[in-house]
DNA sequence: ATAATTTGACCAAT
DNA sequence: ATTGGTCAAATTAT
């Protein structure tokens, strides 16, 4: 019955440690990253978390070098046994549960699923509205889930660009409430890739005093906000989705203070030039042609 | 034909 | 054991 579950043939598992190991070079760039940007305030704490990403890719690139000298018949035996052993375990014990199984070897892969992984516990924000967001990022979708207590299905995305160039953001997609419609869109990690149409999507962040326009919103409720798009586009959408962007959850880490909203803003902004999804029955505007002028 | 989504099973964390 | 997140075969869309 020619199941998958057998053992990778030699190239794909190859491709799949290759992957692998540079998704877990982009999280280390992106906790560095996040890290530089926060400064003072905990630059301690994600020492062991990259120490253990360093050693994941280490172990990747081991395994792939070994699957590269056996040819194809590999006995993945072998592979397990080579994990990078050294790299001095600091001192200081890494409580960052590394572990055992810090090289997720190919061992025992015939009853494992291959390349499973989690959710990282990177920075994430979320933010509601009234219609379904085109931000302008190709997404894939990868599953969706009944969660507890909701009535409506959780979506998950992650960004389309993951196998080619190795991004690693990701979105969920939630119906929170019905009549009148809101979403809540939840973002985990920053996008890494460019789009040939738009090379300018992944930028850094946005000056710190264009970030402190976003705290003002409130009273005269601009949606002027993080885009760095013409507002004179924006305005004419119309439909104002009064937005929220909340902060919640990384609540378990250190974000209390308002302004620590501010660290988290640069991760995401709109990119208009895109067209505007589909609006809510009421005002059905359409712009979709007006954008593919631009080029879509 | 390829590419994206749907869907149930699988897996890790609680 | 339960729950939320992910994988990947099957299905559907392009």
């Amino acid at each position: 019955m020619e199941n998958q579950n057998q053992l990778p043939n030699g190239k794909n598992a190859m491709e799949e440690e290759l992957i692998r190991g540079r998704d877990m070079a982009n999280q280390i760039l992106e906790v560095l990253a996040h890290d530089k940007d926060e400064g003072s305030t905990n630059s301690k704490s994600v020492l062991p978390f990259v120490e253990d990403l360093v050693r994941k890719v280490l172990c990747s690139f081991t395994n792939t070098l070994l699957l590269l000298n056996s040819n194809n018949d590999v006995s993945y035996e072998v592979v397990a046994s080579i994990a990078p052993k050294h790299v001095s375990s600091s001192t200081s014990s890494p409580k960052l549960e590394s572990s055992d199984e810090t090289c997720k070897s190919l061992m025992n892969t015939k009853t494992r699923r291959r390349g499973y992984k989690r959710k990282s516990i990177a920075p994430a924000w979320e933010k509601d509205s009234s219609i379904l967001i085109e931000d302008g990022y190709v997404w894939r979708k990868y599953g969706q889930k009944m969660t507890l207590n909701a009535k409506y299905l959780r979506s998950y995305y992650r960004c389309s660009h993951k196998n080619d160039q190795g991004c690693q953001a990701m979105k969920q997609v939630q119906r929170i409430q019905d009549n009148p419609p809101l979403y809540r869109t939840t973002y985990y990690g920053h996008h890494t890739c460019r789009s040939p149409l738009n090379p300018e999507i992944i930028l850094e962040p946005i000056s710190p005093s264009a970030s402190s326009t976003l705290l003002s919103f409130n009273n005269s409720f601009q949606r002027q906000q993080e885009s760095p798009f013409p507002s004179s586009l924006l305005a004419s959408t119309k439909q104002e989705p009064v937005e929220v962007i909340q902060d919640y959850h990384s609540a378990q880490n250190q974000l209390s203070s308002p302004e620590d909203l501010l660290l988290y803003d640069y991760d995401f902004f709109f990119d208009y030039s895109k067209r505007v999804a589909s609006l809510s029955s009421t005002e059905t505007v359409e712009f979709e042609n007006v954008y593919e002028q631009f080029g879509f």
